[in-house]
RNA sequence: GCCGGAGUGGCGGAAUGGCAGACGCGACGGACUCAAAAUCCGUUACCUUUCGAGGUGUGAGGGUUCAAGUCCCUCCUCCGGUACCA
């Protein structure tokens, strides 16, 4: 016999496979398509660690699952190889960027295949490749052709550290979402997608995905839809009547405000700013603008900073004047960054009111009870009081009144506002899509409609800080002329954002190779909505937001005839290292499949990688428990060598049926476990199998039809997730000839009658606890089972001749007897 | 603060309202061996025990139920996200 080498069968099936075209995309007819799609890697210096693995092998292990069942099976990979990593490094070294990308994504294509990840090479992208940007840009002008493109030199977020403008989605919390440090704000010209139109989309198409509720209330959250109503407030200054629009949620509390704030960038400020408090306004808008928003949080739980502008403004609900302040506690970029203060009914505005010594008058009595505002906020709803003709109303009635009397008297309506702001694309950097615009001093920005935009040579890949792209650098390729009037006119020097990239690449994955389209419609039609969509949970509010909105626009431009991307996700866990830290080459803790799958073989690797957890879970790594594993191929190896030849004896039929009764039981298991992403709990039982098979092992010669069976269809489960090990005894014990492979066997069924079981065991508890087990034929009646189980001589014991007053009998489970 | 999720042996974790701790790791004991490794067999929640068994136990406290890790209420802790969004 033969011992376990798991290096031999790599080197042995691998290239087996590969001649076969194993994983090539299935196009039979009859099949249903089955799409599983892994988030688009940036393929780092760095290379994968185990951790990937526990997005790639899962996915893997369902894609050979559903080949088996009879899919047609969509797995393919490729790389979002744009990005900041390979031009810094470009930058330090001089290499090409496009170098670098390739000697990495070499590297990740070497990784997947030690650990035999069975994507469809023949449809790798590369978004970095002309071919594949060239639709990124046209993607770029469809969203410009339909009014959702456009520059704008608003505040943008900028990161010092990485020279970079960012997103809001990429500077969540005012900390950059690649190197974590804290950005800046900065003014200049850039490109924006009018996501914020397709707010309530997003939001409200929600709802029906089968994603992870996190995810979910992550986006909810970020889209932030809030309810309200706009009331303009009025300043008379010396010269005119400025109009003051505040947005606020609490209309009903409007009696109650006592004063207005302006963000310090209000554009309004200066122009009601009285002449005696200029001076002090100019200078605290001053000094709040050097400071980041992280800055002023932080500035601001020792005491909110504001200043008297000097004005007063007029509520239009009680004519009232009240004084207009500016306090950089009110936001630039959201509502109309004005607000009423109300320091009776809000916790700002009362820690505000009372380091100023502002008015607080009380309006909301909670159950109609006044709360008493001096020492805290009331915030919850209530009935208004010393609201006019508003007092006695509820919060709730009053919200909605209230804004009606606005409308109708024409100083204010019903407003829906939303937290997300459209998404800044465009970045002063080399390294990515060019944006396909040409910008004439007669035409305005023009779109480029010759396809591709190709990236040109540079000498420096170096950005600067004046914000200008290293492109600009490039006179020969900025210097063109005006497609519309032929006049001399200049290429648009910024290039998009990574996320363009990845927010299509799923649709090109079903026809990587149409030349004349970003995609073929029948082929997207085919294998679209993406069935099965798994990465990590950190892309909640970039990735899957931007890639959910181009679909929704590719939808509206009768491109697409769905509008949601990814019907189910799933997000793997993550996987801690050895020291209690996240893996990370800076720390030195990474652990790589590498290096695994020398010491104890891909089956190994992959099994332990399934069953450590719940596949959401955050794990930690242990190499005892891949050792585990490593010991479980190892024992199926040694014992069904052990047991591939039998003597015929005579057949042990209670043996036989209670084999049979265990294999049913595991293909069931595993299947729905498989099915269910619970591949943890599917390894323990077919581990719980072989040790039943182990622990008989001198029975197998007496049932050598069934152990056999036994032997094919528990190979068969197990092939997904141990591909060497179960071809190779699939064939040595003969279930397949020479040009066969396990993994294109049908996957097998269990049968239902052999889960049957003759006998079962009942517990028979007394007030709950058990006391005695009984063994009853399995189709007795209830009456039986009860009859059975108080005849019983320790019961009778227990029971000392008393008569249970109730007796619960579940057939199959248990008897419960009341005393 | 708000939103989402989770609290079960020494550890990772199992349990359609019906035998808590499957499976794995680790530990302990034994077999094999000159010895070790590997392998195989057994034990392994806690307390008590006359070794038959008895009691306790799923973050805490209440409740529903014949029966609760599982359902309901209150609270605590941890993780993730978000954080002046008016």
């Amino acid at each position: 016999m033969s011992a376990y080498n798991f290096k031999g069968l790599e080197k042995k099936w691998s290239p087996i496979w590969e001649d076969m075209d194993l994983y090539k995309t299935g196009d039979d007819q009859g099949n249903k398509n089955f799409y599983c799609l892994d988030y688009f890697p940036y393929p780092s210096g760095a290379g994968l660690s185990v951790g990937h693995c526990r997005n790639y092998i899962p996915t893997d292990v369902i894609c050979r699952k559903k080949r088996m069942d009879g899919h047609n099976v969509l797995h393919p990979m490729g790389w979002d190889a744009f990005g900041q990593p390979a031009e810094e490094y470009a930058i330090k070294t001089g290499m090409h960027p496009a170098e670098v990308t390739r000697i990495n994504t070499e590297n990740y294509k070497r990784q997947m295949k030690l650990f035999e990840a069975g994507y469809d090479w023949d449809r790798e992208i590369n978004s970095s490749h002309p071919d594949y940007y060239k639709w990124t840009q046209f993607f770029f002008l469809l969203l410009f052709d339909r009014g959702l493109a456009y520059q704008s030199d608003n505040f943008q977020m900028y990161c010092p550290q990485c020279r970079i403008v960012l997103s809001n989605e990429e500077s969540a919390g005012g900390i950059c979402w690649r190197c974590s440090s804290e950005v800046v704000k900065k003014r200049l010209p850039q490109w924006y997608f009018r996501i914020t139109d397709y707010a309530d989309r997003l939001l409200d198409e929600l709802d029906d995905l089968d994603w992870p509720e996190n995810i979910k209330a992550m986006q909810r959250n970020w889209i932030g839809r809030s309810h309200g109503a706009e009331v303009v407030f009025t300043v008379k200054t010396e010269e005119e009547l400025v109009h003051l629009p505040v947005y606020t949620t609490r209309i009903d509390t409007i009696f109650g405000a006592t004063f207005c704030v302006l963000a310090p960038e209000h554009p309004d400020l200066l122009q009601i700013t009285t002449e005696k408090c200029r001076k002090d306004v100019q200078e605290y808008i001053r000094s709040s603008s050097t400071k980041t928003d992280l800055q002023r949080l932080v500035a601001s739980e020792k005491g909110k900073t504001g200043i008297f502008t000097g004005a007063y403004a007029t509520n239009p609900f009680n004519g009232k004047e009240i004084p207009v302040w500016t306090a950089d506690y009110v936001l630039a970029g959201y509502g109309t960054a004005a607000i009423m203060a109300v320091p009776a009914h809000d916790e700002r505005d009362h820690a505000f009111a009372r380091k100023y010594d502002l008015p607080i008058i009380e309006v909301i009595a909670p159950d109609g009870v006044p709360q008493g505002v001096e020492d805290e906020a009331t915030v919850a709803d209530g009935q208004l009081i010393n609201s006019g003709q508003f007092s006695g109303l509820s919060s709730e009635e009053s919200r909605e009144t209230m804004a009606e009397f606005a409308e109708n008297n024409n100083f204010g309506k019903a407003e829906t506002r939303y937290r997300i702001r459209d998404w800044l694309v465009s970045r002063q950097r080399y390294w990515g899509a060019p944006i396909p615009i040409i910008h004439c001093d007669n035409c305005g920005a023009v779109p480029e409609r010759n396809l591709p935009v190709i990236l040109p040579d540079v000498k420096s890949y170096e950005p600067d800080d004046t914000g200008r792209s290293p492109l600009a650098a490039c006179e020969d390729w900025v210097n063109t002329t005006c497609p519309e009037c032929g006049s001399p006119a200049k290429r648009e020097t910024s290039t998009m954002a990574g996320f363009a990239c990845s927010s299509w690449y799923f649709l090109r994955f079903a026809s990587p190779n149409c030349t004349d389209a970003p995609f073929d419609i029948e082929e997207v039609n085919k294998w679209l909505p993406v069935d099965l969509y798994v990465g990590g949970a950190e892309h909640a509010v970039m990735h899957l937001i931007y890639a959910r909105f181009w679909t929704k626009v590719m939808y509206d431009a009768g491109m697409l005839n769905f509008t949601e991307p990814f019907t189910c996700l799933k997000n793997q866990g993550m996987l801690i290292s050895y020291d209690h830290q996240k893996m990370s080459k800076s720390k030195g803790n990474v652990i790589t499949p590498d290096e695994m799958i020398v010491k104890y073989g891909a089956d190994a690797l992959r099994l332990y990688i399934i069953f450590m957890g719940p596949f959401e879970a955050e794990i930690e790594w242990s190499e005892e428990g891949l050792a585990g594993t490593y010991r479980f191929v190892k024992r199926i190896w040694n014992l069904f060598l052990e047991t591939a030849d039998f003597k015929e004896i005579e057949t042990d039929e209670v043996f036989q049926k209670e084999l049979r009764y265990e294999l049913a039981r595991t293909i069931k298991k595993v299947t729905e476990d498989i099915d269910g992403f619970q591949f943890n709990t599917g390894v323990a039982a077919m581990m719980e199998f072989l040790n039943f098979l182990s622990v008989n092992r001198d029975k197998a010669a007496s049932v050598s039809a069934a152990w056999r069976k036994a032997q094919q269809d528990f190979l068969t489960v197990l092939a997904p997730a141990a591909p060497f090990v179960t071809d190779e005894l699939w064939h040595i014990l003969g279930f397949g000839g020479e040009n066969e492979t396990i993994h294109t066997q049908k996957w097998p069924e269990w049968v239902e009658e052999d889960l049957v079981k003759d006998t079962v065991e009942i517990v028979v508890q007394i007030k709950g606890k058990i006391r005695d087990r009984i063994s009853v034929p399995v189709n007795s009646s209830k009456e039986e089972i009860e009859k059975i189980a108080l005849s019983r001589e320790k019961i009778q014991e227990y029971l000392k001749g008393s008569i249970p007053r109730r007796v619960i009998v579940v057939p199959g489970r248990l008897v419960n007897i009341i005393g």
